[in-house]
DNA sequence: GCTTTGGGCTGATCGAGATCAGTCGACGAT
DNA sequence: ATCGTCGACTGATCTCGATCAGCCCAAAGC
């Protein structure tokens, strides 16, 4: 997706853009704004945090390519994966907003990201006030899906948990081109599932073993495939009005 | 807290204002602005629900007084509590922001709110963009304590959970003034605990009990003693900066 | 007066999922 | 060529918290 500027100016618009478009129509003007965000391109090899818990003024990121997880470690040792973030998704967003980190920030995948200062992100809004509107709205989406999250792990057991998670994702993949109601390609291991559902490995195993012998899903070498969708979003009782938006609802 | 104008005007800021005003230093016509979007005063009983799960295009809503919970419904019938309001905080704005409510929002004692329509919000934000920072903020330190309650319910056993969940609430209610390290009074029942913690109701009676005998912290009729501040806080292994602003960030 | 209702409280039993203690195969490093 | 590591996988046992089945008390209703 491209926008073309008077002088033959070329724009790519990346999947930020797009996503922030589901939400307010944006203008040249605002998508020009969006693009001077993308400060400086970085990448990061899977395993080394990009952010880190406590940590105070850090920059934020926007993920173009790769998988990471943002995570909150116990003084016990155990962690908790909050979400998992594909391209199009903001890194840090709170720890800019709140000022300090509540959370650390892990590539799954090396990633490569854009580096987005604090400073520019405000003066941003403070030019653009719509473009303020549209985070307003990536990160109310963001907490829906915590707050999802939270529902799966508070009140669903172990198999129906990672039923809803598995179809979450795809439909998040789906959104931005990455998978469909077939499978897609998911770079997670057992453990960082484990992690993220507030199981154990060893019980993850065997939740996904039986979806699978129930031929609902199969996750397997890196790919998830649905064998039998619609089984499955019975069973995970799965519905998530808030990823369905379709077209821009500001104009 | 007030504000007097020029010729004599006064203008009663609500806990809103004062909680945005810790974040960004809000001027006087941002302050008019904001004062102009508390449209109508209602009243709600406790018990009847403001907000309905699914529900498109609702009004949101500021909580004035009084205590509201906000929670998702299983088609099981079982529910999980996401998170209580207390005074200054919003009610359904990721209904406004995301145009359809992903949660409902209930009253937990009879409570005083005003309305909020999303077209002004919207017009708010173009005019005033600073508010629409500010409202991002409130909506992050939302998503923070939402992942805080998620890390509990996926890595907490039910007593920590307890503990951590006691003193979060005392953090925020003594930030508006209701509530020291002395305790706090607290209408909540303990099915809605059960609800909030993702345990059952008879074990929330046994944590509490448990917490009791030891000294930390003593619930009862409708008042929570902290017994031991300290010691709660290292059981419970309570850190949350995300509540500990001080100043405003933005001038 | 009696009864209903709602919140707090308790003991006994049961089960989902943790924990412990492994095996097995694939890779990359020395 | 072998060692170490990492991820997937399995069986045996233990435990935390759910569930069931109650009791007690205070306030509200008839």
């Amino acid at each position: 997706m491209f926008i073309i500027l008077r002088k033959g100016t070329i724009i790519e618009t990346r999947p930020l853009a797009r996503k922030l478009g589901a939400f307010v129509a944006l203008s040249k003007t605002e998508l020009l704004v969006l693009e001077r965000l993308h400060k400086r391109r970085r990448t990061f090899v899977a395993g080394r945090d990009l952010v880190e818990q406590g940590q105070a003024d850090q920059a934020a990121y926007i993920l173009i390519s790769g998988w990471a997880c943002s995570y909150k470690l116990l003084p016990d040792g155990q962690r908790q994966i909050v979400d998992f973030q594909i391209p199009g998704d903001f890194l840090g967003l709170r720890s800019v907003v709140l000022h300090v980190s509540d959370h650390s920030v892990e590539p799954v995948t090396d990633i490569e990201v854009t580096e987005v200062h604090a400073s520019d992100l405000f003066k941003a809004f403070s030019e653009t006030p719509r473009l303020a509107t549209a985070v307003l709205w990536t990160a109310s989406r963001d907490e829906a899906m915590v707050v999802e999250h939270l529902v799966g792990i508070g009140r669903r057991d172990a198999t129906e948990r990672m039923a809803h998670f598995l179809l979450e994702l795809g439909k998040r993949l789906t959104l931005v081109g990455m998978g469909s109601k077939a499978g897609y390609a998911c770079p997670l291991t057992q453990y960082l599932l484990a992690d993220a559902l507030g199981l154990s490995a060893v019980h993850v195993n065997r939740v996904l073993r039986e979806l699978r012998e129930h031929g609902m899903v199969t996750f397997r070498d890196g790919y998830v495939t649905f064998d039998n969708y619609d089984r499955l979003v019975e069973f995970a009782d799965f519905e998530v009005s808030y990823l369905d938006q379709v077209g821009p609802l500001l104009k």
